[in-house]
DNA sequence: TTTTATTAATGATTATTTTCTTTAATCGAA
DNA sequence: TTCGATTAAAGAAAATAATCATTAATAAAA
């Protein structure tokens, strides 16, 4: 019973974990630059002005084991939380509303190195249908049904508020398995589709109001 | 002494709440449109499918009241979560690095509705300083410096990350009292600037975790 | 008028996350 | 070899956030 009660925990990783795992990787890659081979969770922590012990738990749910008294070999972490994060396979993905917020992320070539590769983008404006951009062809969204590329599990949900849970849906229907939703949006769907909320504006939020209280 | 105790307490929202209220704003939008004059917390809830008290508890950090079996004032809650996150005055903002990502986020129009209005962007390439992008100027990071508009308060950081703690110095040292950092780097500035993280890529990861969740 | 159902608001409980503490390992210096 | 310093790892405690339960208010129906 006690098995039965840890099953549904069990190989979940917590989002704040998740979410500090690409610093650790950023910081490692600065690290590797200055030619260090070993790097501790002390130091880690250090640097970054986070909590040591918070460190060694969060890559505990890696594979990667530390020596003692040396810390973590730099490739050896780098190479390890890359393929964990999901970064060294590329991923095919589709861009669901090419306005200013999608064609904004059509610009952005950081996504590749992550793992993500934008191969189309569907809207329904005239004006945009049929155009390509930064080598990304924009498609009519009955289009997206016809397609049917198994391979392709991504979409990127960048279109008007009023639209996202109608076009989340569809998406789900075709197949898409993890939505990276970009929208204001709380969207719901079934249990076979993970969705992602970024929403820029909330961080905005945050920081405006962080920003009012170190005036007080 | 309980004063004392709830002085560093007093007036801070909670980050998660934060986060929520631009969903509850961009709710209430599309309530609005159809011309509901009132909403209940219940039915948010329902909606957006979390829990009614995260709603009403959310909402009790602004000044707004509800009315017991009614809810709330749609246009009235609009204004009220408009202002409190402080979407409603325009603040300026500088954006240093103008690369693949700064590139991006100048496309973004989406910005200026949220508050945000970015006068000009620094880099230190030749290939872009002295170019517009959007009606916005590239100026070289050295004229910065010069520039010590006291207007600017924010300033959005989208370096190559082993540029981003130096750049980010520069920018408090300048003046800039918010950092919105897109960086992966956790920036280390003293207590007069604040620095809002928003790494894509750390969204990126937790959702390639979850998805390959599902998929056992 | 009285009753019933619905709601905001508040306090209590539970779950989650972070921080603190301890332990065991081991490298390098004495 | 021996000792001290530094470390990863694991467990305990504290802080934080989410959920649950209760209360009081009130609009609408009986």
């Amino acid at each position: 019973m006690s098995s039965e009660n840890t099953k549904k925990k069990e190989g979940i990783v917590p989002e704040p974990s998740l979410r500090r795992m690409p610093c650790y990787l950023a910081y490692l890659k600065l690290a590797k630059r200055r030619n260090q081979e070993y790097v501790s969770s002390t130091h880690i922590a250090r640097d970054m002005g986070v909590d040591p012990t918070q460190v060694t738990k969060d890559l505990s749910y890696t594979s990667i084991v530390g020596k003692t008294r040396v810390g973590y070999e730099v490739n050896t972490l780098i190479d390890v939380l890359e393929d964990f994060l999901g970064f060294r396979k590329l991923d095919k993905a589709y861009l669901f509303g090419a306005g200013s917020l999608g064609n904004a992320l059509l610009h952005d070539h950081g996504l590749d190195q992550y793992g993500l590769k934008i191969v189309a983008a569907f809207d329904i404006d005239p004006k945009v249908v049929g155009r390509t951009i930064e080598g990304v062809p924009i498609l009519h969204v009955s289009e997206f049904e016809k397609m049917k590329d198994k391979n392709v599990e991504v979409g990127i949900l960048t279109v008007p508020a009023e639209f996202a849970q109608d076009v989340a849906q569809q998406m789900a229907k075709g197949g898409i398995k993890g939505i990276w939703n970009f929208t204001p949006i709380r969207i719901r769907l079934g249990e076979d589709c993970v969705v992602q909320d970024t929403s820029l504006y909330a961080h905005l939020a945050v920081m405006f109001n962080r920003m009012s209280s170190i005036k007080k």
